[in-house]
DNA sequence: GTCCGGATCCTAGCACCGCTAGACAATCTA
DNA sequence: TAGATTGTCTAGCGGTGCTAGGATCCGGAC
């Protein structure tokens, strides 16, 4: 049935590019300028067309979000070790700002809750924890990583809202990965652990 | 001039009034409930008056974070020693996710920028880097001020946001605390630091 | 006591928002 | 070619932030 693949590949093609100009309007105007009105303009359709695609609004920056998570997990699946991990994170956050917001600060619903997207999501939070991995020690890696985690969304979220000190990311960085290569480092336990540097 | 004193403390109770009736709006019903008509009506007058105290919406959310920051301020600086004051920073962005979220969260326009509302800011943050010094151990203490409260700040916020195993809260935190309290402690020096337990 | 001027407040409205019903056009099926 | 399905649009609803312009109150001058 080549008629059916045919409207099915256009369908999927409109899609796409409501995705990719919703998304182009965020990053460059933030996501208050992406409303149904100006997003149906940019793609040259009518509001109803964005609603044949996708549920709401929320849904659109939501499927922006999964697209972004997957682009972040593959980033950080690159990255080789902890120290390079870090930067590789803050840096995505920090070149796609509307898209790192859509993934971690906009509402929450429908990203986690293992339900139909986990699978993009873990494989983020599994690389993560593989580069965290060696310096946990035989103490909960799945704690650890989550503090790690935590931390580098704090630097990146708080770093875009000029929170702290333009000048000092990279010491922000450095300093955070060195506490956590240096965390089983006890005067008692001399053993020794994986270099990072 | 009681007359004239009078009317100044009419006008400071409406505006004390519309600052409470929307911070409590947002706690129970979240910051997209706080509409104009839905806080106007609330505090019994019409928006118009509203906009006789603050600029613009964004002015009243801004009003609360200030607010929100000084009690932060105050909690942060009533903790003894750094457990305790991750505990209270991480209980008030708990027990206070509305304010947490205007403060850190929502646009920051206003409240950074040693304009005009800084010396209460400078306070908490005074505050985090006096219980972090202990452990800087010679080293950048602003930095790892600032990398201590971004990680507190990820993990309040990604707690919140359903992105952490809510069960392991308390591990988190004391995870993060030890990360600091033995930041020092590189096989080479042997020097002791302050307990924090 | 009367009147005035300024402060205060409200009604009404603008342009925009997310979202949807119902009419119309285009395309596929038979 | 006739009918059914799909796609798309126009028009509109109730909501938003915000403001102009008129009414109303109230302290001070005479």
């Amino acid at each position: 049935m080549p008629t059916q693949t045919r409207r099915e590949r256009a369908r999927d093609e409109r899609r796409t590019l409501i995705l990719r100009t919703a998304r182009d309007l965020a990053e460059s105007e933030g996501w208050d300028a992406v409303t149904t009105r100006r997003l149906a303009e940019a793609v040259d359709y009518s509001q109803p067309v964005l609603y044949g695609h996708f549920k709401n609004m929320d849904a659109i920056a939501g499927a922006v979000a999964l697209e972004g998570i997957g682009e972040l997990a593959a980033v950080l699946q690159a990255a080789d070790g902890l120290h390079e991990l870090a930067r590789a994170y803050l840096e995505y956050a920090e070149t796609h700002p509307a898209v790192y917001e859509a993934m971690f600060t906009r509402s929450t619903d429908l990203v986690f809750g293992t339900a139909d997207s986990p699978s993009v999501l873990k494989a983020a939070f599994a690389a993560i924890r593989a580069a965290v991995e060696p310096y946990a020690d035989g103490k909960d890696t799945e704690t650890l990583t989550e503090v790690f985690w935590s931390a580098l969304h704090g630097q990146a979220t708080l770093t875009r809202g000029h929170r702290l000190r333009p000048t000092h990311a990279q010491p922000r960085a450095d300093t955070l990965v060195a506490l956590i290569t240096s965390a089983g480092q006890h005067p008692l336990s001399g053993r020794k652990l994986p270099d990072t540097d």
